[in-house]
DNA sequence: CGTGAAAATGGGATTAA
DNA sequence: TTAATCCCATTTTCACG
């Protein structure tokens, strides 16, 4: 999984179509890339194989199933010390409202981006995972009001 | 698409595989759940139907396609006219780098998430969105060591 | 990489409950 | 009405050229 694939024309013009929709038939995706469904199955593999590919997945409105409000959070810790930090960031990664999760440079030490029920149901969270951790010296809540732009869609220029 | 969906418990099931892997075959499905793959397919054909779920993509590593900094950004802006703040909004979602996108309550105005080659690539962006546009007063930058989650996971439980 | 055949899957119609 | 069974068109996937 380390350095093998230099991605070529193909293997980028794939990856655009297929992170927009990734239920394409490879017949499909062969006639738009110019190339044969066979081979299209070929790089596909290859690109979920050598993990460039993450994973394929359904995307899911979070209000359809009851969680309406996104809300960004900067969180600072007290203390830097490896296996605290270690602590405070499986106690992030298993809630399963933390739906984004980044370890940042800087004042503060992680950007975290829930989706939540409502404010009570925010305000439950950080009690839980902010107060009772013992080890978060302070955190500024964003809450947002508009999600304009969620795709991960990653651009495919060339090399 | 309004307002039918009350989700039963299959469908939230259903849900919680296939936005962990949306290329179980419907016979797999049915397998996991105890329904037909006919149920199956019903189900989730209603449930893209009615825009829970939104789209079935690939999730692309960004370091694969050569964008290894994932940067957040929160955004201040100088005046907040209906009609000046949607042009920044515009220039933010049209910027392919520009990754995730919300419009937030408070203080800042809008956190920005950036897949970018570099600090150099960051910094020309910042000039093109945020310097070139007379409309950002502040803009503070987090740079992340980690993308510890990223998945857009949604909680499945019972209403 | 492309071709073609074999295997698997998707998705509709029908029937049963 | 909802789910299970069957059936056929489509898709995936493999061996070979």
């Amino acid at each position: 999984m380390a350095t093998t694939p230099p991605l070529d024309s193909y293997d980028r013009q794939l990856l655009a179509l297929v992170q927009d929709d990734c239920r394409l038939s490879q017949a499909e995706l062969g006639a738009r890339v110019h190339l044969s469904a066979a081979a299209v199955n070929r790089r596909l593999k290859r690109l979920s194989d050598d993990g460039v590919i993450e994973r394929f997945s359904a995307q899911v409105r979070p209000d359809a199933l009851g969680y309406p409000l996104t809300i960004v959070v900067e969180v600072q810790v007290e203390n830097e010390r490896i296996d605290l930090l270690d602590a405070v960031t499986q106690s992030f990664l298993r809630c399963p409202f933390v739906q984004q999760c980044y370890y940042v440079a800087g004042e503060c030490d992680f950007v975290l981006i829930f989706a939540v029920r409502d404010m009570d149901h925010y305000t439950a969270l950080t009690r839980e995972l902010f107060y009772d951790s013992h080890n978060v010296k302070r955190f500024k809540t964003l809450v947002t009001m508009g999600r304009l732009k969620t795709g991960m869609q990653v651009p495919v220029a060339e090399s």
